[in-house]
DNA sequence: CATGAATGAGATTTCATTCAT
DNA sequence: GATGAATGAAATCTCATTCAT
């Protein structure tokens, strides 16, 4: 293995435990020691790849949208019709949440960074303009098409997300007594609607 | 002044200067002495109101939570009809975000300890479900009426109050481009069209 | 009530107080505030009364030590023979563990000052003194009345007492399983045997 | 030097410290920071070897009971006889207060931690069963051989613990006046002489 | 006399970061 | 590259003491 993968294998490896000890202990309350366990390291290795703790949380969250903007990439490209384009899109927000909720409890652990670090609100903010990309550029298709009504394609995808993300919050506070599954599907075929003609 | 007065306005100082601290450094990124500073009191003086920094940030919390419910209780009953109503609660909710800006932010920073603190979880979920109610309520009525076509009205309540937190982080995330007026426009119309027969 | 009355019951009310407070919490572990809140009275009046936590403990110091020693007066003079003085001495000295266990904790706690405060070493030495004489005066009575053997008085009272603490000791670090009883038992006629023709 | 011997001489040198420092100051009245200072280390370093104070005392605790009890296994098993074992084990008892009068103190100190902490009782009374338990072998050895009479050994190990031990806190508190010496001399014979037949 | 709000020093503990090995 | 001992700053919390009322 070249000094190169050595190096890339061990920062995904930190990568890794720190989105762990974020899902474990929340973003504030795990200790670079913590990290270090997690990833069967030592401290003193952290530092070396990492320059400090910000720096690993930066390069963690990048890592993390990356990852996520991947996947609607992918899955998005994956469905024919605008209609089924945009029903994939609102199933896979919806499913991120579900799917990786430490990924999801991470992001929001960094949003209350927002007022504090100026690179870390950049980042977000970039994540979600990659994101309503992919609905806006769907919305845009199908308004082309003729399958849905002439919304603001930007406006409309900024819509869904946030619908999305502000259920799925609601969600996180009471998961015993809200019923996530009745909301998905309600909302969904609410924020269908609102593109058909 | 006697010295209930004393201490009921000492208190408030207190949970004033955590809710500035507090929007001004994160949840965690603020210390007692942060707070005794901007307070203009001693750091000794914190813990004799307040067991440690965990009761301060809980009645924080819930001092937070009932100002803004009685924002929606007050201007809610102002209105006559339930088509008024519903767009009194859809602009309170996204004027708590604007108006109250630290403290949307305060609640955000609260959010990420769901996690770790069971006791902030229960607060937090207590009062979307305080809100969700005044929501349904109006939603029920507006039913009742004939006036709203017949849609679940917790669910309604939910989707509406998920579509304004969600929209609103979006523009958190990023202040400078993008169009809230804009999409607070769109999704009051959108939320109240998806209510109309 | 005059005023001095006054004084004076009230220091005598923040005394128990404090000692209920050594034997409940020990000599270090309890605040100013323990002993107003156990004696139903505020901080600021103990200030008032006592010119600091020091001053305060010696006082209680000095209280419980003339307390004791008064038991051992009154008690040894009600026995009519040097023998019987001397089986009322040593009786006494187990008692004052037995029945005033408390006191006996807070002794030991103040014990512990001695190498620190060189006004508390002198308060026990002297109280040892003062309880040493009283057995030193009854072995000389014994030994002027033919009773006992010529010891040296003040070292056999010495070696009673030593030995009753000691053992003492042991019983407080293990309640359980030392059997007390019959170690005062044995003791008790093993120092009387030593003084006997 | 191997990063394994770094460790456990640091843990001496801070063991070691923190005797020098309750000798010093007092069990209570002694900081993490004093001790860092008498060892020549960071106030960090202490709780990187020691969870925290509580577990420091323990080990410390540990450490002096051990040493003691090492002293005496080595010494009473040099004599042969019984009475030469028991002359041995008295005069050591004497000797540790003497000797080790800083070790002595400290397991004053600790003392005062019986009634708050269920460990401190717990390491104590096994040391002082210890201790007996040497005592308690030479004499059952003594009886057997014919040299002692029948005593109960555990009861009369007890006694001569105790004695020696009431006779050294007499010493302690009044260094200037007490004659240790001459009852040290006078409680040895005494002692002894209650074995004899 | 009496109260208790207020102070501020100091204690324990945590932890990011450094650096000799 | 890798380790983990070591540092020191900072955080929370306690508490004796003061003092205005």
């Amino acid at each position: 293995m070249s000094k190169a993968d050595v190096a890339s294998e061990r920062k995904e490896q930190i990568v890794k435990a720190t989105v762990d000890c974020i899902s474990k202990y929340g973003y504030h309350n795990f200790s670079m020691q913590d990290v270090a366990r997690t990833a069967g390291v030592s401290k003193g290795i952290i530092h070396y790849y990492f320059l400090n703790k910000d720096e690993l949380m930066r390069f963690v969250l990048e890592k993390v949208s990356l990852g996520l903007e991947g996947q609607f990439l992918k899955n998005i490209n994956k469905a024919l019709s605008p209609v089924d384009k945009i029903k994939v899109f609102i199933e896979l927000a919806f499913e991120v949440v579900q799917k990786t909720r430490e990924y999801y409890q991470v992001s929001m652990d960094f949003w209350t960074q927002i007022n504090q670090k100026e690179d870390v609100r950049q980042i977000i903010s970039k994540h979600y303009d990659v994101v309503r990309g992919y609905g806006q550029d769907v919305i845009k298709e199908g308004i082309e098409s003729g399958d849905f009504k002439k919304v603001d394609p930007y406006e409309y995808a900024s819509y869904i997300m946030g619908a999305i993300d502000g259920i799925s919050l609601q969600w996180l506070f009471d998961h015993e007594n809200y019923n996530y599954e009745a909301m998905v599907k309600m909302a969904s075929s609410e924020l269908i609607r609102g593109l058909q003609k």
